[in-house]
RNA sequence: GGCCUGGUGGCAGAGUGGUCAUGCAGCGGCCUGCAAAGCCGUGUACGCCGGUUCGAUUCCGACCCAGGCCUCCA
């Protein structure tokens, strides 16, 4: 099956062929560690942790880059703000980072390289471009010099002039044009630092994912990807610096980049404070429901994010999952290939809503059939595409029984105690003693739970 | 101001030059002690104005509106 990618370099879909199917590598931009991440953040590692589990479907070996930025002013205020080391504020919050995205299902990467552990890299990374007249050091600085790179603004189509006329940033008078960025600046004594030849300082904005990239995966890679934010200047630059220091090799030969999250119309930025953390939204929601909104949307495409998009996911998986459940009883077999119709849509620039439209699909033909050998295929193929998609990853029961607890009663507890209300239900209504029936009926409505009676004895499901 | 996206039914959200997205919600029916779940049925949706075409939501042009980038940001 062939894949197809919109390559941001050419604005079109192009078929993915990698330079070497043998070893297929992948760099997104990961994050910076001062706080916890908000749900927009996330997006990126959960669709193209997803393109990742499609490429290893296609290709032998795949190698998946994401960083951690761990040097940077943010990280430096939060630590004086909060007078502990820069290493307690990274070394949190990365930490963190890897929780959350793996409570969201996205996969780890295989290498999460971090800054700070590539300095010497940043730095012959610095020497080469000034070396190749490309950068050069000024006030204790090194800056690219972007008029020797001709096709600077060649992703995000923008030239030289209008970005000058544009301008609304204040030009330092170290830099020979407005438009060259920083590669090297220096550090106070009070500030993380490192010995260069143009004294102490720390790596400027862009450089690191240039440096890492090249140590990880190679002076061309295939795919770089991120948010659409990133693509000027970050990304940029990244091509600007890493094209000059490989002798004019292509950097990235297949830029994606992912649309932004929004806040009510509005994008979802930690600079405009309309974040939501999702370290909160895993407290408040089961993370499968997240993880469904986020593929909700083409990944190309703004996603407002609401707690009723939540909610609907919720009762989208509650529909899901109530066909796995009334399938119980047919035995699916072992794991297999997820299905074509899936596949298809996610080699199709990765349609998610296009692949949810299938499973959706899927499980409706599995609740009309009435033979043992569909329901029994559809089940397989449900279990399958949840696979791959990072969802239906529970059972039924734990989907639905999610989160039992109540005040001082543990979640077997109250399991337990609603089994028996149930229970009691039961016997009741067998002797027709409807009233006594719908008095624990409406007992446990004011719990939270739903009864549903059925041929084969009732259960009950949460409903708050 | 420059560059770039996008405007689809009550909501979310794919897609296509000429029968169908899909999900959620709603409505009617079946089933049920009553419900719930499930099943069946149910909607002249494609910003506006022109153009191309036998035919456009889909292609082209203008306009209106919204959002993104141009400054740290996924």
């Amino acid at each position: 099956m062939q894949l197809h990618l919109f390559n941001s370099l050419s604005r079109q879909l192009e078929p993915f062929q990698p330079l070497d199917p043998q070893r297929v590598t992948l760099y997104i931009c990961g994050p910076t560690v001062y706080n916890y991440v908000h749900i927009g953040n996330a997006r990126p590692p959960v669709v193209f942790g997803l393109l990742v589990r499609l490429l290893r479907r296609l290709y032998p070996n795949v190698v998946y880059a994401r960083n951690i930025t761990d040097v940077d002013d943010k990280i430096n205020a939060a630590s004086a703000e909060r007078g502990v080391p820069i290493s307690e504020i990274t070394d949190r919050y990365a930490q963190a980072y890897h929780e959350d995205m793996d409570r969201l299902g996205a996969d780890r990467p295989d290498v999460v390289p971090h800054a700070t552990d590539h300095i010497g890299q940043i730095i012959a990374m610095c020497e080469r471009l000034i070396a190749s007249g490309h950068a050069y050091a000024a006030d204790g600085h090194v800056l690219f010099d972007v008029t020797t790179y001709p096709a600077y603004g060649q992703l995000s189509r923008r030239s030289t002039d209008e970005m000058l006329a544009g301008a609304r940033v204040e030009v330092a008078p170290y830099k020979r044009t407005p438009g060259d960025f920083v590669l090297w600046k220096p550090s106070t004594p009070d500030l993380p630092g490192w010995d260069s030849p143009w004294g102490r300082g720390r790596p400027g904005w862009h450089i690191e994912c240039s440096a890492m990239a090249a140590t990880h995966l190679g002076e061309t890679i295939d795919i770089h990807a991120g948010g659409i934010d990133l693509q000027f200047p970050h990304h940029e630059n990244e091509i600007a610096q890493s094209t000059c220091a490989h002798g004019g090799k292509v950097f990235a030969r297949y830029w994606l980049h992912n649309g932004m999250l929004n806040m009510g119309g509005r994008k979802m930025s930690k600079s405009l404070g309309n974040v939501t953390l999702v370290h909160d939204l895993l407290d408040a929601y089961p993370p499968e429901a997240l993880r469904y909104v986020l593929m909700s949307a083409h990944y190309r495409q703004p996603l407002d994010w609401s707690e009723g998009a939540v909610e609907q996911a919720i009762r989208t998986l509650d529909r899901l999952y109530g066909t796995l459940r009334d399938l119980a009883d047919v035995d699916a077999g072992e794991a297999g290939d997820p299905p074509a119709s899936i596949l298809q849509a996610l080699c199709d620039d990765l349609n998610t809503p296009e692949a949810l439209a299938h499973l959706a699909g899927i499980a409706a033909e599995a609740r009309r059939a009435g033979d043992e050998a569909t329901r029994r295929a559809r089940k397989r193929e449900l279990l399958d595409a949840g696979a791959l998609l990072g969802l239906l990853q529970q059972t039924p029961d734990e989907w639905f029984k999610r989160g039992a607890t109540s005040g001082d009663e543990g979640e077997g507890e109250l399991a337990a105690r609603i089994d028996a209300l149930v229970a009691e239900r039961e016997a009741a209504r067998k002797s027709r003693d409807f009233a006594r029936a719908d008095e624990l009926r409406s007992t446990l409505t004011d719990l939270g739970v739903l009864v549903e009676d059925g041929a084969d004895g009732a259960r009950w499901r949460w409903n708050r």
